[in-house]
RNA sequence: UGUCCUAUAGUGUAACUGGCAACACGUCUGAUUUUGGUUCAGAAGAGUCUAGGUUCGAGCCCUAGUAGGACAACCA
């Protein structure tokens, strides 16, 4: 479910279509291959493709891969498997380094028409030169080399005559440009590094700025969306298109969602995954697609989160809460349910044979009657939730307590006889009687709990997750955002009873647990061992306590 | 002593210039319920950063303030 008011780019887009600048438009998702993909690139995905979509457009897949030092084949596949598991199909696929040819011809171009020049000053010397934000910049002392001159230092540039880092290509736009940005900005840099696809074919490389933009007009997009901190590029952006006199596409930003309770940046995940903060970059705990794929999360409820949080230019703060919703949402209506009990304690119906269990029938999912039932052992000893049972519970609690009745689902009713405690004081066993059919008639029952039947029971570990961190935004805390990690983010039970039908399980299964919330197979699990994430919880009523 | 962006309930988004600012999440009632879930009914919660201006009428337009954010990588 999706789109009810437009948002600002569908406006701009339905105004283009509208007043006949583009007959359809083409939209690009542009991710480096650099990192993997976290919920923020979501949201641009769902963005570009949805957009496309919604206007009869097309969107392409580019890797922007100018940056041979940080890319690697491993993450062009993963974002391709995110992409594609998120739902969406792009129309083609591309890589920057593809252009480099070309590219190295609009540079060539550009210097012709003496608009860009060979600098010899190195990268210190060009930060000293380039002013701030009160002071222009001064000029080079190359920025007046002949073309001649300009256009053989770029190609002996490009064969190799130059160590990294002893030449650049700068465009020639204006030292004192308010925008430091237009303060003869880098084009090409040397850097003789292996690049992932093109291998040792080039040792310049061109920078974001002479990229970027020439691979979205050589792709023709119309609608060149990127988050807010381009905004500055914009102008250099339309400057290269109008003085290369190629296909003007246009650059829109939008500001990019943040999320409660994590941190967004790859800098600072890649920090959680290397210093072992986490298991991984799909450690179920993190913002990542492939985290949040391992949690449990459907392309579906990542989509309606997206749509429901909108588009727009300011500063956001998006409650983790929402994403939450999205998902039981989704999962209310999918998910199987099932019983699990993860904090045991017996419960024993006295005036039940001894090693004997009938089936009992429940249902699959009542909001999807045509799941139909299953049936599941029951017998005389029963696993029950721990918190289920109270010994002196209060006037609102509607579990067991002394004398109390409660239902078992789909078990019957049964009132509470007695229990057992041990040495320390812990509830060792619990007693009861199950209800005649007269007896039941008798009485109200205000409460249903779940259960386990303990002769048939199967174990399984159950990993439970919390919000990483301590703070709503830990990225803006003074010291070390990492001071801010929640030590109960994970706690793992190890020994929890499930009924028998769950061994068969498959990875990435996703059930309801009755009471407790949704739980996925986590990828850990073994023949021997299943183990459980829990994807989020149910919604409670009663923590208020 | 610059340039640019932004400013609407707790949070995120809406609102064709004009009937008491809407929706979602969250919160709170009540009903239903063999999940304290779901569903259903309802409620509270902002008067749109401030000050002026234009207008019969302004969250919406203009001006000026104020506040927050972004920008000075041979990263993207």
């Amino acid at each position: 479910m999706e789109g009810q008011a437009n948002n600002f780019l569908e406006d701009i887009i339905e105004k283009h279509l509208e007043e006949g600048k583009y007959d359809s438009i083409q939209t690009r998702f542009p991710p480096e291959p650099n990192g993997y993909l976290h919920i923020g690139h979501a949201a641009s995905i769902c963005l570009n493709f949805g957009l496309a979509k919604k206007y009869g457009g097309k969107c392409n897949l580019r890797f922007d891969d100018t940056n041979p030092l940080a890319e690697e084949t491993e993450y062009v596949e993963s974002i391709q498997e995110d992409v594609k598991w998120l739902g969406f199909q792009w129309d083609q696929l591309f890589f920057t380094s593809d252009y480099f040819e070309t590219l190295y011809g609009y540079a060539v171009d550009l210097i012709k028409k003496g608009l860009a020049y060979v600098d010899d000053l190195s990268a210190e010397e060009i930060a000293a030169t380039k002013g701030n934000m009160e002071k222009p910049g001064v000029e080079s002392p190359h920025r007046n080399r002949s073309i001649e001159e300009n256009l053989q230092l770029f190609a002996n540039m490009r064969a190799g005559k130059y160590q990294d880092g002893e030449k650049v290509l700068r465009a020639k736009i204006d030292m004192s440009h308010p925008n430091l940005l237009m303060r003869d900005p880098l084009l090409y840099r040397i850097k003789h590094a292996h690049h992932h696809r093109t291998g040792d074919k080039w040792c310049i490389y061109p920078m974001y700025d002479f990229a970027h933009g020439q691979s979205d007009s050589i792709e023709k997009v119309t609608h060149s969306i990127c988050t807010l901190e381009f905004i500055h590029h914009r102008p250099l952006y339309d400057w290269l298109i109008d003085k290369l006199e190629i296909y003007p596409s246009h650059q829109y930003e939008f500001a990019r969602r943040n999320l409660d309770y994590t941190v967004m940046s790859k800098r600072r995940l890649l920090q959680l995954v290397n210093e072992k903060h986490v298991s991984g970059w799909d450690d179920p705990r993190m913002p990542t697609v492939s985290g949040l794929r391992r949690r449990g999360y459907t392309p579906k409820s990542i989509r309606d989160f997206v749509a429901s949080m909108g588009i727009s230019k300011r500063e956001n703060s998006v409650d983790m809460g929402l994403l939450e919703s999205c998902l039981r949402n989704d999962l209310n209506k999918e998910a199987l349910r099932r019983m699990a009990v993860l904090d045991p304690v017996k419960l024993i119906i006295t005036n039940l044979p001894d090693g004997q269990n009938e089936m009992v029938s429940s249902e699959n999912n009542p909001e999807k009657p045509e799941t139909g039932d299953r049936k599941i052992p029951f017998g005389r000893e029963v696993w029950i939730e721990r918190e289920d049972f109270m010994e002196e519970p209060p006037k609102k609690y509607f579990r067991l307590g002394p004398d109390r009745v409660v239902r078992l689902k789909s078990a019957g009713i049964i009132r509470c006889t007695g229990f057992k405690k041990d040495e320390k004081g812990e509830i060792e066993e619990i007693y009861c009687e199950l209800l005649t059919d007269e007896q039941v008639g008798e009485v109200k029952v205000k409460g249903t709990i779940h259960w386990v039947n303990v002769s048939t029971a199967k174990t399984a570990e159950i990993r439970l997750y919390d919000r990483l961190f301590t703070v709503a935004d830990p990225a803006k805390q003074e010291g070390d955002f990492k001071e801010y990690i929640n030590p109960d983010s994970l706690v793992t039970i190890h020994t929890a009873y499930i009924e028998p039908c769950l061994a068969e399980a498959q990875v990435g299964d996703s059930f309801q647990f009755l009471r407790k919330g949704y739980f996925c197979v986590d990828k850990d699990s073994s023949e021997k061992k299943l183990i459980f994430n829990r994807s989020v919880g149910l919604k409670d009523a009663w923590v208020n306590k």
